[in-house]
DNA sequence: AGATAAAATGTAAGCGATTACAAAACTGGA
DNA sequence: TCCAGTTTTGTAATCGCTTACATTTTATCT
């Protein structure tokens, strides 16, 4: 129960548990991994000598030694964003309950520190690696490929990416807001998205609203669509920008939930109605778009599933050798009170 | 720049470099650490060796066999949690730049979940470990203290623990929230607080507030204390309750934003203003409370920074083999929309 | 030029595990 | 009792790196 303080110094091996039981590092060895094949005596035996030393493997030790995996690991731009957050967190578990120790790290959406990141992650041999999307340059996808480490980029699939791909389709998912928007009455819209800068998710999602608009004869023009950072008081301002541009504006299309929040905090703050005045989309269904008034019509992701998938494809990959298998996840509107038809 | 693609098998390692630039391996590894001691011509060499074969080091051989630190862990409850995800953001990069590798895992606020959690990091070789909070089995820092593991508990300070702690008065903050509802002439509120086992953030949270207004002669009443999960939508059925046992209530204090938030909804839904008919209090001030309607009056912390000094207090200890050193983190209120003066 | 000190490199023993392969200890049957 | 066939256990090499110590090379000074 209790094991005994040692000093500063010596840690409990391998070796001090063989001698206090009296056999051989071999057998301890056994003892922690196929007990099968151990006398019932010796077993009793080791067993008191780990008990009274307190001893514990050194899991890099027997990582070097196996080379068998141990970890994998997850690159994500921020965990300030929640559906990364809470994605990652699933993975972990997922991965934790088959002893696979999860590394993850964030890149501040910088597509050079992600590339740091991958060589850290891959030098503190991560047996396999999921990245955000597949908006980077050449060279890191071709250094992990290099080094034949298994990878899968996820909250995105794009058909045209080669990369194996756990994630949804974020041009579809757009296009079918801009499809509701069009069904409600609306004809001109303003676009508030994510920087696109290296962003997929973000880059797919105006690609699309502006493609069903187009597609149905209301092209949205470049000047109503504005890109921000993850922030909502950004939002609010872009909010401001294209309201002055286009007070005829009947709808705001966000990238995402954090920026429909701050649009939709600014709009009330100018005292416009939500939806009577002005409709507001929001992409992700993070918690908080049940919790704002109105709640926020929006596009629901199953992040955790989609982490537990990312897991398990890592998983299969790198356990039976083989190549990782994309899978497309479904996605679904949430359709709440921001959304409603133009006078 | 481009590394030539490898099989499978083989791993480029130390002794493949030393071969390829005709030198021992000794001397690529002194390359590698302390470049001073070799000949310019030698350094060449070893550069151009490593750079042909795309050569880089195996971080966990290297830490068994220098037993330098090269990994922290940090042990938090949960990623959903926004204070957490961005204090251990902080925390990592601050490390990274200092060439240590942050392993971060959650809990879901299980204490055995934390135990084992413990036993997996330091399994993995973690140098030190940050936990969250002071409230836990003591099996848990007997374990790490009799792994002589240097560690702090962050996001809370409590004068009687005598853990080392990087976080800030809890108790002592919502005696402060206090005083400024009294003061705002508030005398029967209720409370909506997070969920207090194994919680002693949520504990002093609660203590702190009944404390100050038993203090001032209006003591809480058990019934109008709830406790309930990390949740939006559990604030807003205890609002439901507390406005059923109390509806003379003028105010409620919540032990966090997220809660503060919940209540905040229903107390729109039921038509009830805030601050007019209603106040509530927050705590956290995470990035919601400011667009929230009205914004969050609460308490602000700063996450990030808490992050960094859980780290460099660390780092320290690890570095030069001190004990962790505590710190106390100050707090504000930031008074916005949500407390007003009872009719 | 030769002796000596300093600088640069190499040799080999770990770090804490796993695992072929070899050796020893048990079986049971004639 | 003895031997072949199993089981159990031990020996020692290995994983990829670092580093004390030994050795070689180079520089310095009479």
């Amino acid at each position: 129960m209790d094991a005994t303080p040692r000093s500063k110094t010596t840690r409990v091996t391998l070796q001090d548990v063989a001698t206090e039981a009296g056999v051989s590092t071999a057998t301890v060895s056994r003892y922690l991994n196929n007990q099968s094949a151990l006398k019932p005596d010796t077993i009793r035996e080791v067993e008191r000598a780990i008990e009274r030393l307190g001893y514990y493997p050194d899991l890099n030790a027997r990582a070097l030694a196996t080379r068998r995996p141990s970890t994998l690991g997850a690159i994500i731009p921020t965990t300030e964003n929640a559906i990364f957050a809470e994605g990652v967190e699933a993975m972990q578990s997922w991965l934790m309950a088959r002893d696979i120790m999860l590394m993850t790290v964030s890149t501040r959406y910088n597509p050079e520190v992600e590339f740091e990141q991958v060589r850290r992650l891959v030098a503190h041999g991560v047996s396999a690696l999921m990245l955000i999307g597949n908006a980077r340059p050449e060279k890191t996808i071709q250094f992990i490929r290099s080094h034949n480490i298994p990878f899968c980029t996820a909250w995105s699939f794009q058909a045209e990416s080669d990369n194996p791909q756990i994630g949804f389709n974020n041009v579809e998912a757009a296009y079918q807001m801009g499809e509701k928007l069009i069904q409600s009455g609306h004809r001109q819209i303003g676009i508030i998205g994510g920087l696109t800068h290296y962003n997929d998710r973000a880059t797919d999602r105006i690609q699309g609203i502006r493609q069903c608009f187009a597609d149905h004869g209301h092209p949205i023009d470049d000047e109503l669509v504005l890109e921000t950072p993850y922030h909502p008081e950004d939002s609010a301002v872009a909010l401001d920008q294209l309201l002055e541009k286009a007070p005829s504006l009947t709808a705001i299309f966000c990238g995402n939930d954090v920026l429909a929040a701050g649009a939709l905090h600014r709009a009330h703050e100018r005292g416009i109605s939500i939806p009577d005045e002005l409709s507001i989309t929001g992409f992700d269904d993070i918690a908080l778009a049940k919790i704002l008034r109105p709640q926020l019509t929006t596009i629901h992701l199953p992040h955790r599933f989609m982490g537990e998938m990312a897991a398990q494809a890592l998983y299969d990959a790198v356990i039976n050798n083989e190549p990782v298998k994309s899978l497309e996840i479904p996605f679904s509107i949430r359709d709440r009170g921001t959304l409603g038809k133009p006078d």
